[in-house]
Order: structure tokens, then C-alpha cells, then sequence
DNA sequence: TCATTTGATGAGTAATTGCCCGTGAGCTTG
DNA sequence: CAAGCTCACGGGCAATTACTCATCAAATGA
């Protein structure tokens, strides 16, 4: 009766009552004989000895796997992973949604939050899906310039959107992505009236960031921000990716020169005082993703399933 | 992002962060941006829409589904299976130590009971696995005489075995198990020092009995309680088992004349008042076993997982 | 033999969970 | 448009569970 094993077998039982038959630690303790507490230790018993296995049927279960690891992996303070939907290859679909529900969640905090965005495809899809919200307590700003190098409003700048939606206290940046030179983007910085706007960016709580690819239809030459020969000489200097603005190599380390030199945007906001998630998906932004990662130029991922996936085969 | 089946996924995250995870439901709350109850209600609708699937890995598990199973399908009061060990082909090993188990929480009881007892071969070796027990509290009392045919004390008569080890108050039977003739029973049973026996097997609150088969290795008649011809009378009559000597059908309907005139056993203990424990294990016991359990003659069983499957598969 | 260690136990208590109920938003119906 | 209805929500509270601690008995070892 009372082997080594007869306590797994008890704890087992107990598991069993507990979990399957869905009885109370004192309805167990009646049954097995023993005091509450033991009962008690029996099931905690046969839950650390593995006897208890949980799993959840739901797609979302392996994301939740999957961010766990990821947080784990590359020690981030948040992570989230969107089921991959094969249906629609809409490049943003699920992704955009958690990135909209992550939002909302903190424009819905009753204390005022200062939220830094940067830009593009991904970001705008996602305050797209924004649903209306009376938050005047926040401050939204934007990381990056809002104006084209033609001139225009840049299309993938997403301060005007969301607060078109949300009713917040929003900072768009009025200048061009990429200055001409080191110099003018030294002296637009320099203005009264930018400097407010660069030091709040510099304040954020939360950041949200796209990440943007750099081989041939990287959104900032595609969109003429930078020229051919720009993008070739970040090509030759290990360039992989590029966050509102600034390009990194392949262990997120900033490229030394080049455009970078003229890049108006607002820093990264510190990754020590604020929660700066990069929100991205998809095979093409793998490398640009997993660079800023490591490079701990970020410090929170929302990605989708095959990306998070694929990140894990990915060295530290 | 609030679609219908945005409740699940929340609900499957929350499953997961409370049973994989091992958050409490304050903690997921948190994350999810929810109130605390609203956490638990997602919690408790991911368990029951099933999302959750919790099993336990262990032999006993499947034991405990067939013993959930036998309680409802035949309307027990009590059962319980152990594991059939495939190793040993002991017919006894696993039943009678959980037999033992069970016994032991009974005597353990500080209030006192009155524990009646069959006998056999199973409930022979599971009082052997009994420790040592002080609990002269309590009474325990043979329901069959403990008088072979040739005047020697039956072997199988389990009292005696019983009050070796465990200090307790025993009354076993004085009389032979199967008297010559009806009117020798009713003499017997008439006698100033049975009627207390008698009276107290009537008062028990726990019993538990043994399964006689009653095919050519008929305990009755293999131990010489019954002649051939006893024995080819009650097969004419339909018999299929045997307990403390009576003998019933496959419909667990006792056996008019014949033997059952004769036995000099106390009668089954009412299943009203008393829990009515028949322990018995294998194929060649199943039918007898199956018929008292449909009759009514007992309202518990201990059995292993080879007869509880078999069992399942007859009807009620 | 006796002191020490180890492990199990139950009391007490803090933390967590389950559930009832009032409230209010959103929807249907007259 | 008002009244009635449904239902999700969160406050509050009781039940349940987890953990800490002191105690005790068996095992171990000098």
C-alpha cells in the first residue's frame, strides 16, 4: 500500500478529483482520508510532478506559446503574437488588430500616458482600426516628419489619422523625414517650436514602431525619401533595416554616416523608461526585425506566428 | 476586433495565462486590460466552452474515469478501481490492497463503526495487508460461521485474520456455513449467542464481501460446502454467483430452495443502511459480480480495470 | 543510547477565487 | 419616444486555496 509510489498514485487521485471531476480541496480530503492541507499538497504535487497536463484548443494558445518564448528568448518586456491567418495575406490584417487593441488599451488608462508612434504601412492600418475615443488626458506625438520630399503631407505619417478617430492631444513633427543635409536637419531642430515636440517624444511611456525593409522596396526610397545611390551606400555599409528613419545593421548597431547624418526624426525613445514595441510581420522584415531586437533597439515585439516562428531560429 | 469570436480568443487567452501560464486572475486582468471579474468570467467560459482540456497522466486517471462511470451507469453509492497490473497476474494484488486501503480508512475512523466482512480468497489477502491498527472503538463482525464441514475452522473466514492484526472488537460466527438441513439453520440461528452476531451483521455500516463464482472452481463447493449435486441443482436454477454462501441468478434474484435454505449465513446487511462493498476482480467472477450489482445486493464495488471495462459492456 | 536530521502534518493566516446582486448601457417593442 | 428588456459589468463578500510556521515522529548517525 504504501510504496515510494503510492504517493504519486494519491496525488494523482487527487489530481483527478480536483481537475477532471471538478471537486473542492475539502470534498478530496473527505474522500482520500486525509486532512485538507494534505489534499492540498497532493494536488500541488501532482501538478509540479507533471501528472496535470493543460492545454488549450485555440489558435491562440501557440501565440501565447510563442510570445513566451520569444520574451524569454530575447529578454523583452513585452511581447504579443497575432495568429497567422492563411486566409487573407493581407500584410497586416492580424497584426494591425492586436496593434489597434494594444492601443486602445493604453489610450483607455485614466491617467495621461504619453504615446510616441512612428510611421508606416503597418502603423496606419492599425489606428485605422481605432474605434472612436474621448482620451484629451493623453498625448499622442509622432517619432518622424510628416512632410514628403515633394513637399506634401507624408501619406504613411499616422498622427493625423488616429486623431482624426481619437480625440487626444496629438504632436505631429513638422519637417521632412530626411533633411538635405547635417546641417539643416541641426538647424530644424534647433527651432522654438520643434524642440517641445522633441522632448516629449523623448518622455513617451509607450512607443509604437514599424519596421522598415531595405532591400529594393524600402518604403523610404519607394516613397523618395532617399535616393538609389543613398540606398546602395547603406546596402555597402550592412544596412538590414530602418526604424522612423534610422537604419542599423544586422545586430541593430546604427549605421555610422550616411543618411542617418540627416535623419530629422525624433530619437528612439529609451528603451529604460519607455515600452517601445516594434509592430511588423512578414518574411521580408524578418531580418530588419531580429536586428532591431538584438540590437535592443526596441524592447516589446507584436508580430504574427510565422514571423515569431521564424525569429526563434534566429540567434540571440 | 470585437467580432463574436473576439470573446473566445479573449477567453482562450486568459485560459491560457491562468492554467499554462500560472498567473492568478488579477494578473491576467492586468494584461488583458479587463476588471478582475471579468477576467474570471473569461477564465470560466474557456473551461466551459472547452477550450481548456485538462488530462492526468497517470494509471489512475483511467481507474478513476471507470469508477465515475460504474457509479452513475448502476447507480452505486461507492466504487472504486485499481489499476490491473499487467505485470503480476496475482488475482488478487491490486484489489486487495485497495480493498486494505479502504478497510484501513474505516478502522481509522475515531468515531465508532460497525464493519461487516464476507470472505474469500480476496478478502483474505486484503486484511493481510492491513497494518497495525488500535481502535477498539469499533466492532467488526463475520457475516458466515467460520466452521468447515469437517469440524475445522474455515480457512478463508477472515475475522479471526483480521483481529489478529488490528486491535479491534470481533464477533465472528460460531456455526458451520451451510447447515445440514432448514430446520438445523433455523435451530442454529435460534441459539442465545448467535442472535446478538446476528443482530449486529444487520446493524453494520460498512461491508465487505467477497464474489463467489460458481462454475466448476466454486469456492462452496471446491472447499466441500456443497455437494455435486448442490452444485448442479443451482446451475439448473440458474445460478451465477455466490455471496457469504447465498446464491443468486444472472438478475441478482436470490435462489429459491436448494441450498439457500440451508446457509446458515447472516443475511446481506440492508443497502439502506449500510455501504455494501463486493470486492472481487476477473472474468471468472464478472458475471456473478455483474449480477449482484444489478440486483441490488450490494451498492459498492472494488474492482480493476479489466472488469470495470467488462462490466460497462453488459447491460443493467 | 541519545542527539540530530529529515520529512510529514495541521493550525493559522493571507491570497485568490466564485458568486450574488445592483447598475447602467444598448436594444426591442408598443 | 418611452417603457421594458437583456446582458455585461464591477463592487462586495463568502468560500476556497496557498503558504508559513511550529510541532512531532521516524530515520540517521555518533
Amino acid at each position: 500500500m504504501s510504496g515510494p509510489n503510492g504517493k504519486l498514485d494519491d496525488a494523482a487521485r487527487a489530481g483527478w478529483l480536483y481537475y477532471v471531476a471538478g471537486n473542492t480541496q475539502d470534498q478530496i480530503a473527505a474522500k482520500l482520508g486525509v486532512s485538507r492541507q494534505s489534499a492540498q499538497r497532493l494536488v500541488s504535487l501532482a501538478m509540479s510532478e507533471g501528472l496535470v497536463k493543460v492545454r488549450v484548443d485555440h489558435p491562440i494558445a501557440a501565440c501565447m506559446d510563442l510570445a513566451g518564448k520569444l520574451t524569454s528568448r530575447f529578454g523583452l518586456k513585452w511581447c504579443e503574437v497575432a495568429p497567422s491567418d492563411p486566409a487573407s495575406q493581407s500584410a497586416t490584417l492580424g497584426v494591425a488588430q492586436a496593434c489597434a487593441a494594444e492601443m486602445e488599451k493604453w489610450l483607455r488608462k485614466p491617467e495621461p500616458v504619453v504615446m510616441a508612434v512612428g510611421t508606416g504601412r503597418t502603423m496606419k492600418a492599425a489606428v485605422e482600426l481605432l474605434p472612436p475615443l474621448d482620451c484629451p488626458q493623453h498625448k499622442v506625438v509622432s517619432l518622424t516628419g510628416n512632410i514628403s520630399p515633394d513637399g506634401s503631407a507624408a501619406f504613411y505619417n499616422v498622427v493625423f489619422t488616429l486623431a482624426d478617430i481619437v480625440n487626444v492631444r496629438s504632436f505631429p513633427m513638422p519637417l521632412p523625414v530626411i533633411a538635405s543635409s547635417a546641417e539643416e536637419r541641426a538647424m530644424l531642430h534647433a527651432q522654438k517650436m520643434i524642440r517641445p515636440t522633441l522632448e516629449l517624444a523623448a518622455a513617451a511611456d509607450i512607443t509604437f514602431l514599424g519596421i522598415g525593409e531595405l532591400d529594393e522596396t524600402a518604403p523610404l526610397f519607394v516613397d523618395g525619401f532617399i535616393s538609389r545611390a543613398d540606398l546602395d551606400e547603406l546596402h555597402a555599409a550592412g544596412a538590414v533595416g530602418e526604424i522612423v528613419g534610422w537604419v542599423y545593421d544586422a545586430h541593430g548597431r546604427m549605421i555610422a554616416g550616411s543618411t542617418n547624418e540627416r535623419v530629422a526624426s525624433a530619437a528612439i525613445p529609451s528603451r529604460e523608461t519607455s515600452l517601445v514595441i516594434a509592430v511588423a510581420k512578414g518574411a521580408r522584415k524578418l531580418s530588419g526585425l531580429h536586428a532591431a531586437i538584438r540590437g535592443g533597439l526596441v524592447n516589446g515585439v507584436l508580430t504574427d506566428e510565422d514571423t515569431a516562428t521564424a525569429l526563434l531560429k534566429l540567434p540571440n
